[in-house]
DNA sequence: CTCCCCTCGGGAACCGGTTGCCATCGTGTT
DNA sequence: AACACGATGGCAACCGGTTCCCGAGGGGAG
């Protein structure tokens, strides 16, 4: 009958004093570990805690001014490999530095991420951090520009992590990546295979992520001296189904090009299979390329060339810079670099 | 001057009574929105709330009794595609309860997984969710035992989703798939294209999922009086990189099989490659089969055979029956139905 | 032997909300 | 014109902790 009496719930530090004979303020010294106690005190106190099975309401401390601090973050979809990614990265760094971990989904609703971030303003987060691309409009600069006044005003911080960013004077930190200048790298070498019609299957138009990628491929074109055809310059979204769509498409008009560069691996996936179901070979009668570098560009066949993007570990910078834990970066505004892993997808024009 | 003279941070709400010169509680009945108050009062309380940009704090209502309930869910590693979809489904419909969502990723390391069950306890999380697989060991239940205990005594539940269940009598609710049933069909439908020696690429012996897939590999072989070759069942991990190890060194020893069935899509994936790197054309020279049917079995090539498992649905079971919104299903153990989906990636033998 | 200081533990205020209970005020009813 | 009753809103207790402040012993030093 000594080892547990426990018989129904949460037991407050009350019960556990009462159990004990001695006050509340006793218990909660000696759960707190620093103020002297005398240690028969301490065997008695702990002793009924067990007893008791009791745990402290981590709300009650967090009212009190000691609770475990929050972060948020918001996607819009947990199930994109580089948003997992990113997530990845957020999860582990926040855990490291002892924060809980809220998540929210928001499946492309605006009101959705705009009700969450008020609600992670109720729950005093230490940072809510937006993760993902979205299209830069006024109306997009003046809601998230809300948010993050909102959120500075609580004292917490609006971070955006691969999002554009907002104009300056907004209390935000933003952590990019270098979409152009991936995008620039890869279509480089595509053209450096001697490849002079390369079909892009781009994103939506106002996003600015695909906007990224779509002016390296641009600029990469310039660079040589070149002036890319406007209809090789396709606009969808970053969907698998999306690629395969668009890939069928241009198949189907006949459009001339000799490589094909995805917006992203995923829509690179659906380009793949809609020319395989046309009987082309890859990259003997096209060649293709993809971005992100998302971990099964490896087992397409064949392996896919891509652009690497650190996304893990741009969320990991995320929540350090929001926590603010890296002093020697005064600088809000962050540009990770990538680079493109040449794999088997781009071949050499007119070389089977 | 009048639009927003808010300073520094979080007011109280004692701060908008005073603003608004009523008491606290008026401003607290004015914010609930049921009890009568005078619009003249409101208009002045919710003035006060707007120039003050205040927002109650969410840790004091949940204290008070009255806060957003939140729910846990801990799972191994975010970035798998099939645990991403399961968190996918436990947010959706945690969110679509009103429900907080709080993820911890623990890469494997069970001391995480404790640690967190028991902040999640202090935290008066409405439920836990534990995702994915486990070896099923007496240790696993005994530790699986004692958070169920500790947080049902704090009337909190805990829930397996894909995971071992423990023994009877343990306030558990359990939420698994057809491990069994779907490897069963699938390599049934393999071993009737005429296959005789079926390779098998098998996850960890000791974990659960990996057993399910494994015993109807075997069921499936008994069922047709066959009794396959114990040099053909194989053992790695749930990942792209085992696949692909195995299938080499499969390759490599001439180990003689004419399908192989992978136990997950990645491992099915990993071993694609390893087949096109020894120039084996699939399914030509050899049939290949996977397990989980994620986003990507599609676009590998040839298109993956494999089966279905409704991951999203189940997250968004495992936190509905937690929830306890559906009383029809008294029943605290669910096992939810798979199905082999057909693709290119088996044939028929002795026929290319 | 007394004095002082240090150790230990209790009471009460506080964190920021909610809500039961009661006093007040205005107005409709007889 | 007096009474009753409903609409309002304030006081204070409470949720479950933490911590400041202070008093009561006990032991060592003078």
């Amino acid at each position: 009958m000594t080892r547990k009496s426990e018989d129904a719930g949460r037991s407050t530090i009350r019960d556990v004093a009462a159990r004990a004979g001695v006050s509340a303020s006793t218990v909660s010294r000696v759960l707190g570990g620093v103020y002297p106690v005398s240690s028969a005190t301490r065997t008695r106190v702990m002793r009924a805690v067990r007893d008791l099975d009791y745990v402290a309401d981590a709300r009650a401390k967090a009212v009190a001014g000691v609770g475990t601090p929050t972060l948020a973050f918001v996607l819009e979809d947990i199930t994109g490999p580089s948003f997992a990614h990113m997530a990845h990265g957020v999860e582990r760094e926040a855990r490291r530095l002892g924060h809980l971990c809220l998540v929210c989904t928001t499946e492309g609703d605006v009101q959705h991420e705009v009700e969450f971030v008020e609600m992670m303003r109720a729950q005093r987060a230490a940072a809510v951090i937006l993760v993902g691309g979205s299209a830069d409009t006024i109306e997009y600069r003046e809601r998230t520009r809300r948010m993050a006044d909102s959120l500075a005003s609580a004292g917490s911080r609006l971070v955006l992590c691969g999002r554009p960013p907002l104009g300056p004077g907004a209390p935000v930190t933003v952590i990019e990546y270098d979409n152009e200048g991936g995008a620039y790298a890869l279509v480089a070498h595509v053209l450096t295979q001697g490849h002079q019609r390369v079909l892009f299957l781009g994103g939506a138009s106002d996003h600015t992520t695909a906007q990224g990628r779509e002016r390296g491929y641009l600029a990469a074109h310039r660079a040589r001296g070149l002036d890319p055809d406007p209809a090789l310059l396709l606009h969808g979204d970053f969907t698998r189904d999306s690629g395969h769509r668009l890939m069928r498409e241009a198949l189907k008009e006949g459009l001339d090009f000799t490589a094909v560069v995805a917006a992203t691996d995923m829509v690179a996936a659906g380009a793949l299979t809609a020319l395989h179901e046309a009987g082309l070979d890859v990259p003997g009668d096209v060649s293709l390329a993809g971005y992100d570098d998302i971990p099964f560009a490896r087992d397409l066949h064949p392996a896919l060339t891509t652009v690497h993007v650190p996304y893990e570990e741009l969320g990991r910078l995320a929540v350090r810079t929001a926590l603010g834990r890296t002093p020697e970066t005064t600088d809000d505004h962050l540009l990770l670099g990538t680079h493109v892993v040449v794999r088997d997808s781009v071949g050499r024009v007119g070389q089977a």
